[in-house]
DNA sequence: TGTACATCAGTGAACGCGCGTTCACTGATGTAC
DNA sequence: TGTACATCAGTGAACGCGCGTTCACTGATGTAC
C-alpha cells in the first residue's frame, strides 16, 4: 500500500512536484490575489521543503512565468475552439469567442490573474510573447473573417477590431467580475459583453 | 534662512507630513507597481522615521486608500469637466468624457493604480464607495442624455451604456498603455479608445 | 511680553515575522554490466 | 537477477533582509494667563 500523504506526496521523492507547484500557485494566487503568492507558501502547500522549487524553478519569478504561459495557451486554444474556424457562422463564431473570453477568466482565475494581473513581464520572455501573439491571432483572424464580409470601402482593420473587442472583454472581467469596483452594477459580465459586443459590431454594420 | 533638508523637511517636525506621504507613495507605485509601495520606503522617502507615518495613518492599507480617494476624487472632477453638463453638444461631451479618463490614466498612473490595481477594497470602505459612485455617476448621466436622443424605443438602459464605455475605456488603459501586453500594437491607445467609442456610439443608432 | 504647560508630531530601538535563496547533505531511482 | 554507481530530487539549517508595527521617549508648537 502506497503511503500517500494529503497532499500526494509518497516518500522522499515528491514525484510531480513540477506540476503540484503550478497548483499550489493558481490556488495561492485565487485566495489571495498575485501578491499572495509566495514560493515557500507554495512550496508548504505542495508538502515539500522551501528549497525544493529551486530543483524545477530559477526561482519565484520563473515559476509565476510557468502559470502565465500554461494559462496562456488554455486560452488560446480555448478561444481558438469556441471560434472553430468561423462556424456555423462568422458573426456567432465571433460572439462566442468573446463568450470564452469571460468563461475562462471566471472559471479560471487564477491563471488569468497570472497572465494579466501578476505583473509578470510578457515582452520579456519570449516564449511569453509568442503564446499571446496567438491567443491574439484568434482573435484578429475572427475580426478578419467578419471584415471580409464587409464592402471594402467599409471595411475596419481587423487588428483594430481585434484590439476593441479585446479591451472590451478584459474590461469586463476586471470591472464586473471577482468583487471589482463595478460588480454591484445590475448586469452580469455576461451580459455585459454580449450586448457590448452586439452593439459594437452593429456599428460597424455587421448587424442591421 | 530655513534649514530645509532635500525632501522638504525644516526641523523635527515635519510640517506636511501627511502630504508628504501621498507623494511618496505615488511615486513609489509609479516606479515599482502597487506592490513595491511599502510603508518603511514611503517614510525614507520623505525624510522622516519608519514609525513616523503611524501618527496620520492607521497602517500601510489606509495610506492607499487616501491615496486611491484622493484620485478617485480627481478623476470624477476631471471626468464632470470634461463632460462639462453636456456642452457643446452632448456627442462631443461624452467623447471628451472618454479623453479625459484615458488623459487622467497617463498622466496619473499612481493614483490610476492605487485605485484600480492595488487590491484597496472599494466596497470596504463607504467614503471610497461613495466617490466611485460620484465619478461612475459622470458617465451614467452622460449617458442618459445621449439616450434621451433617441427615440424611447431605440433608447438603451443608460447605466449599461456607461458601464460599456467605462469597461472598453478601462480595458484600453490596461492593455494598450504602460507597457501592457498588448502595447506594440500598431494604434495608440487613444486611437483605440477614440475609434471604439465611436463605432460603438453608432451602433447605438447615435452617429450616423 | 513672558512663562508654564498641554498637546502634538516626531524619534530610534526593538520585536517578531516570513521571505527568497544558498549550501552541503542524503535518500531514491535508474542504468550498465 | 544482482550489484555498483551516477544522477536526480529531495532535506534542513542557515543567511541576510526588509517589513509592519509598537513603545517609551522627546523636541517643537501653541495657548492660557
Amino acid at each position: 500500500m502506497d503511503e500517500k500523504t494529503a497532499s500526494g506526496r509518497r516518500s522522499y521523492h515528491h514525484g510531480n512536484l513540477r506540476q503540484a507547484l503550478v497548483e499550489a500557485t493558481l490556488s495561492l494566487i485565487e485566495a489571495k490575489g498575485p501578491q499572495g503568492f509566495t514560493l515557500a507558501e507554495a512550496a508548504r502547500q505542495a508538502g515539500v521543503s522551501a528549497a525544493a522549487p529551486y530543483r524545477h524553478f530559477r526561482g519565484r519569478e520563473e515559476l509565476i512565468e510557468e502559470v502565465a504561459l500554461r494559462g496562456f495557451e488554455m486560452f488560446a486554444d480555448r478561444l481558438e475552439a469556441a471560434f472553430n474556424n468561423g462556424r456555423p457562422s462568422v458573426l456567432s463564431a465571433f460572439m462566442a469567442t468573446g463568450r470564452a473570453y469571460l468563461d475562462f477568466a471566471r472559471e479560471s482565475p487564477g491563471y488569468y490573474i497570472a497572465m494579466f494581473e501578476s505583473g509578470v513581464s510578457i515582452s520579456g520572455n519570449s516564449e511569453l510573447a509568442m503564446v499571446t501573439e496567438r491567443a491574439m491571432g484568434v482573435l484578429r483572424r475572427g475580426a478578419e473573417m467578419l471584415a471580409a464580409t464587409l464592402p471594402p470601402e467599409r471595411r475596419p482593420p481587423a487588428g483594430m477590431v481585434a484590439n476593441h473587442v479585446w479591451a472590451l472583454s478584459h474590461g469586463v472581467v476586471e470591472l464586473f467580475s471577482r468583487g471589482a469596483p463595478g460588480s454591484r452594477a445590475p448586469y452580469s459580465a455576461d451580459e455585459m459583453l454580449e450586448s457590448g459586443t452586439a452593439i459594437y459590431l452593429r456599428g460597424l454594420g455587421l448587424i442591421p
